[in-house]
DNA sequence: TTGTATGCGTTATCAT
DNA sequence: ATGATAACGCATACAA
């Protein structure tokens, strides 16, 4: 593999016009210490070669990249495809760039992708960590470049983070159920080591004390998360003649997994099951029946990601390390 | 803004090992010509201090980047994240990453998506262009970078695509409606400046001819593309009392917009109008009824993208410039 | 086996 | 107003 074509450099414009190279970078840069038909002759030439200036060299020069580097579990799934996109409407309106990569929910690969992003040099990063180990956090830490957890809480204090307010959406959409005569919800959780899940734990929890109705943690279930997981997960239940009559789920795509299943079994929802899901992807209100939910607006928490790692790139100092942002309870009719 | 952090070189590495900087480089690039001892001591240094190989300087010395560009409409798109993924999934098998940039359908934003790209002397890009104009697929063939276009056909021997056979699932889809009863089928299209479009009324076209029905323009439609774009559309279409008993989607999101549309007018889907849909996107199935719709395996065309471009990059001999990804009818309930 | 010097493209410092 | 040169971090050709 070698390089497909030489660049125009400064110097082949310099040669080209009959001046010197910084008077070219000069000339490109605006500088006021040139004249101003020497410039325009420099632009004139730079314009014809079709000189395009080369953001490596200055990368190195400075030491500074304009690039941010975003680590995500699956860009694919409609959560994190939203938040992306507010990332990357941030960034391009601040001049940076995004460079993107995948963990799979993979410990490995979510360590190789900090690395790699630390070799590029990125100014900095957006992490949302797996949570399955955390020595990488550390790694991150360490390395001194600015980064922001996104969609997790550490109990850290020195962790920058934007996250959602995963105790109150769950208590919410918990209590939305208890009012509505259900009593026997099961929570279909993710792995709970993960923040996200514990949060939403506690507020199921409080949900129920505050009707007076003892946690049963036989109603707890810890799924994989993904469509086909939930629905084997849920027809699992079904199946053990489990008493329920309702169903919290950690996301909206195990919501569909869930009302796939309860259909399947010949229950209706929302008669016989309720369920709520969270998240309010763009598609939760078009599945039948429309899907009650808790609603994270996620290009917004992406772009505040951004501004809060800018905000520490440019070394500003925070008002708050910790963003939490409000989500609402979206009711449609599967509860 | 100011580099936040000093990073360890080798030059620091050689310091402290108490050798010569490229000793240090021929220990961490594990050449032959070091003593295995000296080697052992380097390593161990710099793993003490934490370095980390700066890939920018890389990417100078070398003229490559390993970093490919990919320009799409808009990621946060179901069809688009999917590509996206598998773009991702190739390129980190194969030691490349990928900044992406997002054109919001702009034509000023697709061009400056490239020039940035170029400045950033990425190795190679990926862009699904908007086609509302054209003139920056000429610089980036005049710039030299290999390029791939992606889901996008030019009328040009010599640029390097991937993209699905619209013309087949057009077809197929229509068939498939007439083959149903169906006579009066809308098309409702994206802007027909897209070639994708021009493919899928082409095999709509065919498939009435070999029904021997009357193509009828006034049942062709151009909407821009969005839920609530075709929902309006077809709230229109119905209130205007047109004479129709299906209608054709440009792709799933369109027919989301248009079975929402037909459902809140009190027509049955499909017992008075057929839809089908395009993309069979991951909530294809899971809407009300679920959709009848052409199937394109999105990560597939993101993978085939990426080593079609490797290809190019690595200067390999392409045996076909033009891949052209085969797509499957998918009969569901609303249809 | 190890070290020295050069260049990748750019900007800044310091002349002139 | 303009030009020569160093520096950013690295790998390599060449010298020792």
């Amino acid at each position: 593999m070698k390089k497909s074509k030489k660049f125009v450099t400064i110097r082949d414009v310099a040669k080209a016009a009959g001046v010197s190279i910084n008077t070219v970078s000069r000339a490109l840069n605006n500088r006021p210490d040139i004249n101003p038909q020497t410039k325009a002759k420099v632009l004139k030439v730079a314009k014809e070669l079709g000189y395009i200036k080369d953001a490596t060299a200055l990368s190195l020069r400075y030491g500074l990249s304009r690039v941010v580097g975003v680590i995500l579990e699956d860009s694919s799934n409609p959560f994190f495809s939203e938040v992306l996109k507010g990332i990357e409407v941030k960034a391009k309106e601040n001049g940076f760039n995004v460079i993107l990569m995948n963990t799979e929910k993979d410990y490995g690969l979510e360590e190789e992708a900090i690395r790699t992003m630390l070799s590029r040099r990125v100014d900095g990063i957006i992490i949302s960590p797996t949570q399955e180990k955390t020595e990488d956090m550390k790694l991150l830490l360490e390395s001194g470049t600015p980064f922001v957890v996104l969609g997790v809480h550490f109990n850290e204090e020195n962790i920058p983070e934007v996250y959602s307010n995963d105790f109150q959406g769950a208590y919410a959409a918990v209590r939305h159920l208890l009012e509505n005569g259900r009593r026997r919800i099961i929570y279909l959780s993710a792995y709970l080591y993960k923040s996200v899940a514990q949060m939403r734990l506690a507020g199921y929890k409080k949900a129920l004390e505050d009707f007076g109705i003892p946690f049963d943690e036989k109603l707890v279930y810890e799924v994989e998360e993904g469509i086909e997981q939930s629905y084997q997960k849920v027809l699992e239940i079904v199946n053990s003649s489990k008493d329920f009559d309702a169903v919290f789920c950690f996301n909206d795509i195990s919501a569909i997994g869930t009302v796939w299943a309860l259909k399947e079994s010949g229950r209706k929802v929302p008669d016989q099951i309720s369920v709520v899901g969270y998240d309010d992807i763009l598609f939760a209100r078009f599945i039948e029946p429309p899907l009650t939910t808790v609603r994270i607006d996620k290009q917004q928490e992406g772009e505040l990601a951004f501004e809060l790692l800018l905000k520490i790139i440019k070394g500003e100092k925070l008002e708050k390390k910790k963003i939490v942002l409000d989500v609402n309870l979206i009711v449609r009719q599967s509860s």
